[in-house]
DNA sequence: CATCATGTAACATATGAAGTTACATGATAC
DNA sequence: GTATCATGTAACTTCATATGTTACATGATG
Protein backbone atom coordinates (compact mmCIF):
# COMPACT_ATOMS: atom_id res chain seq x y z
CA UNK A 1 0.00 0.00 0.00
CA UNK A 2 0.97 3.24 -0.57
CA UNK A 3 2.03 5.96 1.88
CA UNK A 4 -0.34 8.28 0.75
CA UNK A 5 -1.76 10.39 3.85
CA UNK A 6 1.40 11.98 4.15
CA UNK A 7 1.15 13.20 -0.05
CA UNK A 8 -2.09 14.43 0.08
CA UNK A 9 -1.20 16.56 3.36
CA UNK A 10 1.95 17.32 1.42
CA UNK A 11 -0.34 18.53 -1.81
CA UNK A 12 -2.79 20.20 0.14
CA UNK A 13 0.36 22.19 1.71
CA UNK A 14 1.88 22.77 -1.74
CA UNK A 15 -1.54 23.93 -3.01
CA UNK A 16 -1.68 26.47 -0.29
CA UNK A 17 2.20 27.70 -1.24
CA UNK A 18 0.71 28.35 -4.83
CA UNK A 19 -2.28 30.47 -3.81
CA UNK A 20 -0.19 32.74 -1.61
CA UNK A 21 2.49 35.25 -3.22
CA UNK A 22 4.43 35.29 0.10
CA UNK A 23 6.58 32.40 2.38
CA UNK A 24 4.22 29.85 4.33
CA UNK A 25 4.85 29.89 7.72
CA UNK A 26 4.85 26.12 9.10
CA UNK A 27 2.12 26.95 11.20
CA UNK A 28 -0.05 27.94 8.80
CA UNK A 29 0.65 25.27 6.93
CA UNK A 30 -0.27 23.05 9.93
CA UNK A 31 -3.76 23.77 9.83
CA UNK A 32 -4.01 23.11 6.17
CA UNK A 33 -2.68 19.91 6.85
CA UNK A 34 -4.28 19.04 9.67
CA UNK A 35 -1.47 18.27 11.75
CA UNK A 36 1.16 20.75 13.56
CA UNK A 37 3.96 22.73 12.74
CA UNK A 38 6.90 20.45 13.55
CA UNK A 39 5.64 17.73 11.48
CA UNK A 40 5.05 19.92 8.89
CA UNK A 41 9.11 21.36 9.47
CA UNK A 42 9.83 17.31 9.44
CA UNK A 43 8.19 16.40 6.08
CA UNK A 44 8.84 19.77 4.21
CA UNK A 45 12.11 19.22 5.23
CA UNK A 46 12.15 15.98 2.55
CA UNK A 47 10.80 17.90 -0.23
CA UNK A 48 13.68 20.76 0.33
CA UNK A 49 16.48 18.41 -0.19
CA UNK A 50 14.68 17.52 -3.32
CA UNK A 51 14.99 21.55 -4.30
CA UNK A 52 11.04 21.40 -4.41
CA UNK A 53 10.83 24.06 -1.65
CA UNK A 54 12.61 26.49 0.23
CA UNK A 55 12.36 27.41 3.96
CA UNK A 56 13.62 31.28 5.34
CA UNK A 57 13.83 31.67 8.57
CA UNK A 58 13.00 34.86 10.54
CA UNK A 59 10.47 37.60 9.96
CA UNK A 60 8.26 37.05 6.73
CA UNK A 61 10.06 34.23 6.64
CA UNK A 62 8.23 30.22 6.11
CA UNK A 63 7.71 27.76 3.11
CA UNK A 64 7.52 28.73 -0.52
CA UNK A 65 7.61 26.45 -4.03
CA UNK A 66 12.19 26.70 -5.60
CA UNK A 67 10.31 26.02 -8.86
CA UNK A 68 7.93 26.67 -11.57
CA UNK A 69 4.67 24.65 -10.38
CA UNK A 70 4.68 23.60 -14.05
CA UNK A 71 7.57 21.62 -13.53
CA UNK A 72 6.77 19.88 -10.55
CA UNK A 73 5.58 16.52 -10.64
CA UNK A 74 3.52 14.08 -7.94
CA UNK A 75 6.26 11.59 -9.11
CA UNK A 76 8.67 14.14 -7.64
CA UNK A 77 6.74 14.90 -4.97
CA UNK A 78 6.02 11.10 -4.14
CA UNK A 79 9.51 10.30 -4.42
CA UNK A 80 10.57 13.17 -1.80
CA UNK A 81 7.57 12.67 0.74
CA UNK A 82 9.58 9.25 1.57
CA UNK A 83 8.00 7.01 -0.89
CA UNK A 84 8.69 3.46 -0.04
CA UNK A 85 9.18 1.11 -2.70
CA UNK A 86 5.88 0.30 -3.72
CA UNK A 87 6.25 -3.12 -3.58
CA UNK A 88 8.82 -4.44 -1.43
CA UNK A 89 9.11 -8.45 -0.69
CA UNK A 90 9.68 -9.91 2.56
CA UNK A 91 12.19 -8.40 4.75
CA UNK A 92 10.37 -10.19 7.74
CA UNK A 93 13.98 -12.15 8.31
CA UNK A 94 15.46 -10.08 6.25
CA UNK A 95 17.03 -13.79 5.18
CA UNK A 96 18.51 -13.54 1.66
CA UNK A 97 19.26 -17.30 1.64
CA UNK A 98 15.68 -18.47 1.92
CA UNK A 99 14.86 -20.31 -1.19
CA UNK A 100 11.27 -19.67 -1.21
CA UNK A 101 11.66 -16.12 -1.40
CA UNK A 102 14.29 -16.65 -4.13
CA UNK A 103 11.97 -18.21 -5.78
CA UNK A 104 9.35 -15.70 -5.29
CA UNK A 105 11.90 -13.35 -6.33
CA UNK A 106 12.71 -14.66 -9.35
CA UNK A 107 9.00 -15.10 -10.13
CA UNK A 108 7.80 -11.60 -9.26
CA UNK A 109 11.11 -9.32 -9.10
CA UNK A 110 10.68 -7.99 -12.95
CA UNK A 111 6.84 -7.69 -11.56
CA UNK A 112 8.05 -5.42 -8.58
CA UNK A 113 10.18 -3.03 -10.84
CA UNK A 114 7.04 -2.95 -14.20
CA UNK A 115 4.57 -1.82 -11.49
CA UNK A 116 6.34 0.62 -10.10
CA UNK A 117 7.49 2.13 -13.05
CA UNK A 118 4.04 2.29 -13.97
CA UNK A 119 2.91 3.67 -11.13
CA UNK A 120 5.48 6.79 -11.01
CA UNK A 121 5.11 7.04 -14.72
CA UNK A 122 1.56 7.77 -14.16
CA UNK A 123 2.40 10.22 -11.29
CA UNK A 124 5.02 11.84 -13.62
CA UNK A 125 2.24 12.94 -16.37
CA UNK A 126 0.41 15.15 -13.68
CA UNK A 127 2.21 18.50 -12.95
CA UNK A 128 1.33 20.31 -9.42
CA UNK A 129 0.23 23.18 -11.97
CA UNK A 130 -2.38 20.85 -13.54
CA UNK A 131 -3.31 19.92 -10.07
CA UNK A 132 -3.74 23.67 -8.97
CA UNK A 133 -5.90 24.27 -11.87
CA UNK A 134 -8.38 21.85 -11.18
CA UNK A 135 -8.23 22.59 -7.59
CA UNK A 136 -9.25 26.06 -8.38
CA UNK A 137 -11.48 25.04 -10.40
CA UNK A 138 -13.76 22.85 -8.02
CA UNK A 139 -13.38 25.90 -5.42
CA UNK A 140 -15.00 28.44 -7.73
CA UNK A 141 -17.60 25.63 -8.58
CA UNK A 142 -18.12 24.70 -4.89
CA UNK A 143 -18.19 28.43 -3.92
CA UNK A 144 -21.18 28.84 -6.61
CA UNK A 145 -22.93 26.12 -5.17
CA UNK A 146 -22.77 27.53 -1.45
CA UNK A 147 -24.37 30.81 -3.35
CA UNK A 148 -27.07 28.82 -5.19
CA UNK A 149 -27.86 27.62 -1.67
CA UNK A 150 -27.97 30.85 -0.21
CA UNK A 151 -30.20 32.34 -2.80
CA UNK A 152 -32.89 29.35 -2.58
CA UNK A 153 -32.81 29.80 0.63
CA UNK A 154 -34.31 33.11 0.93
CA UNK B 1 3.81 -0.81 -0.12
CA UNK B 2 2.28 -4.31 -0.60
CA UNK B 3 1.93 -6.26 2.72
CA UNK B 4 4.31 -9.00 1.37
CA UNK B 5 5.73 -10.27 5.17
CA UNK B 6 2.54 -12.27 5.29
CA UNK B 7 2.66 -13.36 1.32
CA UNK B 8 5.93 -14.67 1.65
CA UNK B 9 5.21 -16.16 5.05
CA UNK B 10 1.97 -18.09 3.84
CA UNK B 11 3.85 -19.22 0.71
CA UNK B 12 6.39 -20.73 3.19
CA UNK B 13 3.92 -22.65 4.06
CA UNK B 14 1.90 -23.82 1.58
CA UNK B 15 5.25 -24.96 -0.34
CA UNK B 16 5.05 -27.25 2.73
CA UNK B 17 1.85 -28.36 2.39
CA UNK B 18 2.89 -29.81 -1.42
CA UNK B 19 5.68 -31.16 0.15
CA UNK B 20 4.29 -33.33 2.71
CA UNK B 21 1.63 -35.71 2.01
CA UNK B 22 -0.20 -35.77 4.42
CA UNK B 23 -2.24 -32.78 6.54
CA UNK B 24 0.37 -30.41 8.27
CA UNK B 25 -0.08 -28.83 11.94
CA UNK B 26 -0.18 -25.77 12.49
CA UNK B 27 2.91 -25.81 14.89
CA UNK B 28 4.55 -27.41 12.16
CA UNK B 29 3.89 -24.62 10.08
CA UNK B 30 4.59 -22.22 12.76
CA UNK B 31 7.89 -22.90 12.38
CA UNK B 32 8.18 -22.65 8.94
CA UNK B 33 6.83 -19.72 9.30
CA UNK B 34 8.77 -18.66 11.71
CA UNK B 35 5.48 -17.64 14.05
CA UNK B 36 3.29 -19.58 16.29
CA UNK B 37 0.75 -21.92 15.89
CA UNK B 38 -1.96 -19.06 16.59
CA UNK B 39 -1.18 -16.59 14.02
CA UNK B 40 -0.90 -19.83 11.67
CA UNK B 41 -4.84 -20.09 12.51
CA UNK B 42 -5.43 -16.91 12.00
CA UNK B 43 -3.90 -16.57 8.47
CA UNK B 44 -4.83 -19.61 7.31
CA UNK B 45 -8.46 -19.10 7.82
CA UNK B 46 -8.15 -16.36 5.51
CA UNK B 47 -7.03 -18.97 2.56
CA UNK B 48 -9.82 -21.66 3.85
CA UNK B 49 -12.37 -18.93 3.24
CA UNK B 50 -11.21 -18.58 -0.48
CA UNK B 51 -11.34 -22.14 -0.45
CA UNK B 52 -7.76 -22.81 -0.86
CA UNK B 53 -6.68 -25.19 2.04
CA UNK B 54 -8.91 -27.00 4.49
CA UNK B 55 -8.46 -27.66 7.69
CA UNK B 56 -8.92 -31.12 9.87
CA UNK B 57 -9.09 -31.35 13.73
CA UNK B 58 -8.11 -34.16 15.56
CA UNK B 59 -5.31 -37.25 15.15
CA UNK B 60 -3.78 -36.68 11.45
CA UNK B 61 -5.58 -33.59 11.68
CA UNK B 62 -4.12 -30.31 10.26
CA UNK B 63 -3.62 -28.08 7.14
CA UNK B 64 -3.69 -29.58 3.54
CA UNK B 65 -4.42 -27.75 -0.22
CA UNK B 66 -7.78 -28.06 -0.98
CA UNK B 67 -6.91 -27.58 -4.83
CA UNK B 68 -4.35 -28.53 -7.31
CA UNK B 69 -1.10 -26.42 -6.87
CA UNK B 70 -1.27 -25.88 -10.70
CA UNK B 71 -4.72 -24.32 -10.84
CA UNK B 72 -3.67 -21.42 -7.76
CA UNK B 73 -2.24 -18.77 -8.47
CA UNK B 74 -0.28 -16.40 -6.37
CA UNK B 75 -2.64 -13.29 -7.39
CA UNK B 76 -5.61 -15.41 -5.46
CA UNK B 77 -3.06 -16.39 -2.66
CA UNK B 78 -2.35 -12.25 -2.12
CA UNK B 79 -6.21 -11.64 -2.23
CA UNK B 80 -7.15 -14.90 0.56
CA UNK B 81 -4.25 -13.38 2.37
CA UNK B 82 -5.94 -9.64 3.05
CA UNK B 83 -4.42 -7.82 0.09
CA UNK B 84 -4.86 -4.36 1.42
CA UNK B 85 -5.85 -2.41 -2.05
CA UNK B 86 -2.11 -1.50 -3.12
CA UNK B 87 -2.91 2.25 -3.80
CA UNK B 88 -5.04 3.98 -1.98
CA UNK B 89 -5.56 7.55 -1.69
CA UNK B 90 -5.51 9.81 1.54
CA UNK B 91 -8.32 8.51 4.61
CA UNK B 92 -6.28 11.07 7.07
CA UNK B 93 -9.22 12.87 7.37
CA UNK B 94 -11.78 10.64 5.77
CA UNK B 95 -13.12 13.97 4.27
CA UNK B 96 -14.63 12.88 0.91
CA UNK B 97 -15.70 16.24 0.47
CA UNK B 98 -12.15 17.45 0.58
CA UNK B 99 -11.51 19.09 -2.33
CA UNK B 100 -7.41 18.50 -2.99
CA UNK B 101 -8.47 15.34 -2.61
CA UNK B 102 -11.52 15.47 -5.26
CA UNK B 103 -9.11 16.53 -7.50
CA UNK B 104 -6.00 14.10 -6.91
CA UNK B 105 -8.33 11.07 -7.20
CA UNK B 106 -9.59 12.50 -10.28
CA UNK B 107 -6.07 13.37 -11.81
CA UNK B 108 -5.12 9.59 -11.14
CA UNK B 109 -8.33 7.29 -9.92
CA UNK B 110 -8.09 5.72 -13.14
CA UNK B 111 -4.08 4.97 -12.62
CA UNK B 112 -4.48 3.09 -9.12
CA UNK B 113 -7.07 1.08 -10.83
CA UNK B 114 -4.84 0.38 -13.63
CA UNK B 115 -1.79 -0.39 -11.42
CA UNK B 116 -3.68 -2.78 -8.90
CA UNK B 117 -4.47 -4.13 -12.37
CA UNK B 118 -1.20 -5.15 -13.81
CA UNK B 119 0.00 -6.02 -10.23
CA UNK B 120 -2.60 -8.78 -10.25
CA UNK B 121 -2.28 -9.61 -13.52
CA UNK B 122 1.56 -10.33 -13.04
CA UNK B 123 0.49 -12.46 -10.02
CA UNK B 124 -2.08 -14.59 -11.62
CA UNK B 125 0.50 -15.55 -14.02
CA UNK B 126 2.17 -17.54 -11.82
CA UNK B 127 0.89 -20.90 -9.95
CA UNK B 128 1.58 -22.43 -6.62
CA UNK B 129 3.26 -25.17 -8.65
CA UNK B 130 5.36 -23.33 -10.92
CA UNK B 131 6.87 -21.61 -7.34
CA UNK B 132 6.96 -25.32 -6.05
CA UNK B 133 9.01 -26.61 -8.73
CA UNK B 134 11.37 -23.82 -8.85
CA UNK B 135 11.91 -23.84 -5.58
CA UNK B 136 12.61 -27.66 -5.37
CA UNK B 137 15.04 -26.88 -8.27
CA UNK B 138 16.54 -24.46 -6.10
CA UNK B 139 16.43 -26.91 -2.64
CA UNK B 140 18.64 -29.36 -5.14
CA UNK B 141 21.19 -27.08 -6.36
CA UNK B 142 21.45 -25.88 -2.57
CA UNK B 143 22.45 -29.67 -1.66
CA UNK B 144 24.57 -30.25 -4.11
CA UNK B 145 26.82 -26.75 -3.27
CA UNK B 146 27.10 -28.23 0.32
CA UNK B 147 28.32 -31.93 -0.58
CA UNK B 148 30.34 -30.26 -2.90
CA UNK B 149 31.91 -27.89 -0.06
CA UNK B 150 31.91 -30.92 2.41
CA UNK B 151 33.83 -33.02 -0.10
CA UNK B 152 36.40 -29.73 -1.11
CA UNK B 153 37.18 -29.89 2.95
CA UNK B 154 38.21 -33.24 3.19
C1' DC C 1 18.44 43.09 20.88
C1' DA C 2 13.68 41.65 20.77
C1' DT C 3 10.94 38.95 17.87
C1' DC C 4 9.76 35.63 14.64
C1' DA C 5 10.45 31.42 12.07
C1' DT C 6 12.85 27.31 11.08
C1' DG C 7 15.90 23.04 12.81
C1' DT C 8 16.04 19.31 15.58
C1' DA C 9 16.52 16.34 19.53
C1' DA C 10 13.95 13.98 22.92
C1' DC C 11 9.96 12.30 24.55
C1' DA C 12 4.81 11.00 24.50
C1' DT C 13 0.89 8.96 22.29
C1' DA C 14 -1.79 6.27 19.13
C1' DT C 15 -2.48 2.74 15.91
C1' DG C 16 -2.20 -1.73 14.12
C1' DA C 17 0.30 -6.04 13.40
C1' DA C 18 2.09 -9.89 15.61
C1' DG C 19 2.64 -12.79 19.49
C1' DT C 20 0.66 -15.16 23.62
C1' DT C 21 -2.43 -17.41 26.87
C1' DA C 22 -6.43 -19.78 27.84
C1' DC C 23 -10.05 -22.42 26.95
C1' DA C 24 -13.85 -24.37 23.88
C1' DT C 25 -14.93 -27.56 20.14
C1' DG C 26 -14.51 -31.45 17.33
C1' DA C 27 -12.06 -35.80 15.65
C1' DT C 28 -9.42 -39.90 16.29
C1' DA C 29 -7.38 -43.83 18.75
C1' DC C 30 -7.58 -47.02 22.24
C1' DG D 1 -16.47 -43.38 26.53
C1' DT D 2 -12.57 -41.09 27.53
C1' DA D 3 -7.86 -39.58 26.77
C1' DT D 4 -5.46 -37.23 23.39
C1' DC D 5 -4.61 -34.36 19.63
C1' DA D 6 -5.60 -30.51 16.62
C1' DT D 7 -8.16 -26.60 15.24
C1' DG D 8 -11.22 -22.16 16.56
C1' DT D 9 -11.32 -18.08 18.82
C1' DA D 10 -11.57 -14.58 22.34
C1' DA D 11 -8.85 -11.70 25.16
C1' DC D 12 -4.75 -9.87 26.32
C1' DT D 13 0.12 -8.46 25.79
C1' DT D 14 3.98 -6.89 23.33
C1' DC D 15 6.26 -4.50 19.52
C1' DA D 16 7.03 -1.47 15.75
C1' DT D 17 6.18 2.66 13.67
C1' DA D 18 3.91 6.88 12.47
C1' DT D 19 2.45 10.90 14.46
C1' DG D 20 2.13 14.43 17.88
C1' DT D 21 4.38 17.36 21.47
C1' DT D 22 7.67 19.95 24.19
C1' DA D 23 11.75 22.34 24.58
C1' DC D 24 15.40 24.69 23.12
C1' DA D 25 19.06 26.07 19.62
C1' DT D 26 19.98 28.72 15.43
C1' DG D 27 19.49 32.24 12.21
C1' DA D 28 17.03 36.34 10.03
C1' DT D 29 14.52 40.57 10.27
C1' DG D 30 12.94 44.97 12.05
Amino acid sequence: MIRDSRLSGVLHGLLHMIGAGEPVTSEHLATAMATNPVVVRRVMAGLREQGLVRSEKGHGGGWTLARDPAAITLAEIYRAVGAPTIVAMSHRSENPGCLVEQAVNDALGDTFREVEALFLKRLGAVTLEALAKDFKRRLAKHRQTLKDQIHAAK
